[in-house]
DNA sequence: TGTACATCAGTGAACGCGCGTTCACTGATGTAC
DNA sequence: TGTACATCAGTGAACGCGCGTTCACTGATGTAC
């Protein structure tokens, strides 16, 4: 057989793969994914439950591929929109905006990166490769902007203790940038995490503009 | 019988209520509120599984209290740590202090209230009195905080808007102060809800330090 | 183009398990006179 | 203090359900000559 080139059983064998994932999706927004069923997913697509053991070795590597899907989406989201802006102000709150569409457009994708984790599930490491691209985006960008005001004193603290604690950095990545992309991102999920876990609900203010003031506040701010 | 004065029995019950109930924490916490089963309960105790049909009218009730309690606790801890300090900022810091180390005492705790919802539970009205008491501690106490920068544009469209959306708040607070109590808070989840999903493990940093800056720049910053 | 063979998707039966919940019941504890 | 009765905690059997996973098998599709 040529490289490269898929036989038709092998299309086929990724289009059954596609929907069998496209349902365990379904299945995790109504249900949530910890009570994701391998015999409901075969119903709904008229199969037999067994049937899925040719695409999926077992319900945990079905869950495993969701999860490295939500991690490739939102990352994808990520460099999509730094890739949309030269300076590096505008690059961050393009970014930060993508990530708040990315997560409100499907909450149960954001949830299963960042909600509760399943207990005695261990991430692959894909997905830590693939956040550290990301922290990586905000560090590029943080590199080019000066900071407006000299860091308060507990501010300096956490800088000085970052200096000696830089396993995810770049050599190249200085102190500074580090305690600010990792303001920007907590920040960032801060309004997220409250906000798709329904604790603004009856509250009646707009999360976007708590939103767009936090991450203003995190870009420009010290 | 006597009003106020439980008798043998009544004692008797609520032990084991709470028995029960601790045995659905730890069970919580090992693997997960979703996967919580009365009948495991029943096991561990020695009894038999309907038996507990006379102290929870349901699975959804038991639930239902461990949610209540939870947010009780961390009602109680805020509570507490306000009372502390009188002096507005410091008593900012102490809640802040007190909410990480409730959480991080017991996370499955913070993560019934925080984390992923279970889909199609709507939390008990309690459960939001109990949150908007938590924000009046943080309004009150920012009441005395002066502004130290004037608020940055993004900020000032929140404050506008908080203006005719406050349902949430009290006659007397004032929009600063609703602005930078909502800050407030998502900055300490920001923090707290990355930390508990385990998103800072192998980045070998600090979160308490991250956590005391995130703190201090949303109790002094603008 | 035709035939023999290999591959592999999908089935149905089965295993062992645990779940929430109901029901009629036993037996101990408490109450009233 | 003793007796009759009411209360109520807890049991065991049963219902109907769904789960993940294995296994031997069927039948269609693709490959090699």
């Amino acid at each position: 057989m040529v490289e490269g080139v898929s036989s038709p059983r092998q299309r086929y064998r990724e289009q059954v793969r596609d929907e069998i994932k496209a349902h365990a999706w379904s299945q995790v927004a109504t249900t949530g994914a910890s009570a994701l069923s391998l015999n409901a997913i075969a119903k709904q697509m008229g199969m037999s439950g067994p049937a899925l053991y040719r695409y999926f070795g077992s319900r945990d590597e079905l869950i495993t591929e969701l999860i490295l899907d939500a991690y490739r989406g939102l990352s994808a989201a990520g460099q999509a929109a730094a890739a949309s802006a030269d300076k590096p102000v505008v690059r961050l709150a393009a970014i930060a905006l993508a990530v708040r569409e990315w997560a409100l457009a499907e909450p149960h994708r954001y949830l299963l990166i960042y909600g509760t984790p399943v207990p005695g599930y261990r991430a692959p490491a894909e997905a830590t490769t693939i956040a550290a691209s990301l922290m990586a985006l905000m560090l590029d960008a943080f590199a080019g902007i000066a900071a407006s005001d000299p860091p308060s004193k507990a501010a300096a603290v956490l800088e000085t203790h970052l200096a000696t604690h830089r396993d995810w950095a770049r050599a190249g990545d200085t102190d500074a940038a580090l305690r600010r992309a990792l303001s920007f991102w907590t920040r960032m999920h801060g309004v997220l995490s409250l906000e798709i876990a329904g604790h603004f609900v009856g509250m009646a203010f707009d999360p976007a503009l708590l939103y767009a003031a936090e991450v203003d506040a995190a870009i420009n701010g010290g």
